[in-house]
DNA sequence: CTTGCTATTTATAACGT
DNA sequence: TACGTTATAAATAGCAA
């Protein structure tokens, strides 16, 4: 049997492609449970392809709405509970204009990076 | 020798933590470009760590400064020119708020999601 | 197009320095 | 504590159905 050493270059026949990218997507999804797990860090990874209409995102909703339960029952000072709802009303803002970059972004879709990505480098400073 | 199975648990000794954190984040970067190359596809990754003060991301500066050279220099009719400073106004925007939650939730460090998380979070509608 | 199967390549845990 | 080595575990390319 031939099995090649992987090329690293873009894959230009489209099944082939498509299969590689199911397989590595999910072998990323795992490394990415596994270092969080290990380490006990949070990682967000958003994967933004032609392959699915909305970006797929680690942790999944399931993960997701679990972190976000626990918080809202976290038992809390009044201190505390008063930064969490300036928290939530700072978030509340943030996703009011992610919305509106959404929607602005339809129109321009052959635009080469992402409102998600955009937030992702604008939250990191960049 | 002894080579353990992967107990996929946190690791409770901190330099065996740390040891694995910094190997599995090369891998992991490694695995990110290589789908991203392969697959032509944009992927962006936050991890939030304890040994780094700021998040560390991927793609790198050098990579997130040449895509948006790239965009900025991107030839446009006046329309879609138009589309680009309102999305650039709301990112201004999104990166404003994104101070103000990083500035609040320095005395909120206990909370288990980060200001970056939930930018990336609410950045896909959840 | 998707799933299962291995030959190979790649990642990495445990050590040694 | 960080870096190099190597045995073993894990990921995956190419095929078959």
């Amino acid at each position: 049997m031939t099995r090649k050493k992987v090329k690293l270059a873009f894959i230009t026949n489209d099944s082939a492609r498509k299969a590689t990218f199911r397989k590595r997507k999910k072998g990323l999804m795992k490394k990415l449970s596994e270092l969080s797990t290990l380490c006990g860090i949070d990682i967000c990874a958003i994967i933004y392809s032609s392959y699915e209409s909305q970006p797929e995102v680690w942790p999944d909703n399931r993960g997701i709405h679990r972190v976000l339960a626990q918080f809202k029952g976290m038992p809390e000072m009044e201190q505390s509970k008063k930064m969490v709802n300036q928290e939530s009303f700072i978030r509340q803002r943030i996703a009011k204009a992610s919305e509106q970059l959404k929607k602005q972004h339809k129109e321009n879709r052959e635009k080469q990076i992402t409102p998600v990505m955009y937030q992702c480098l604008t939250g990191v400073g960049l």
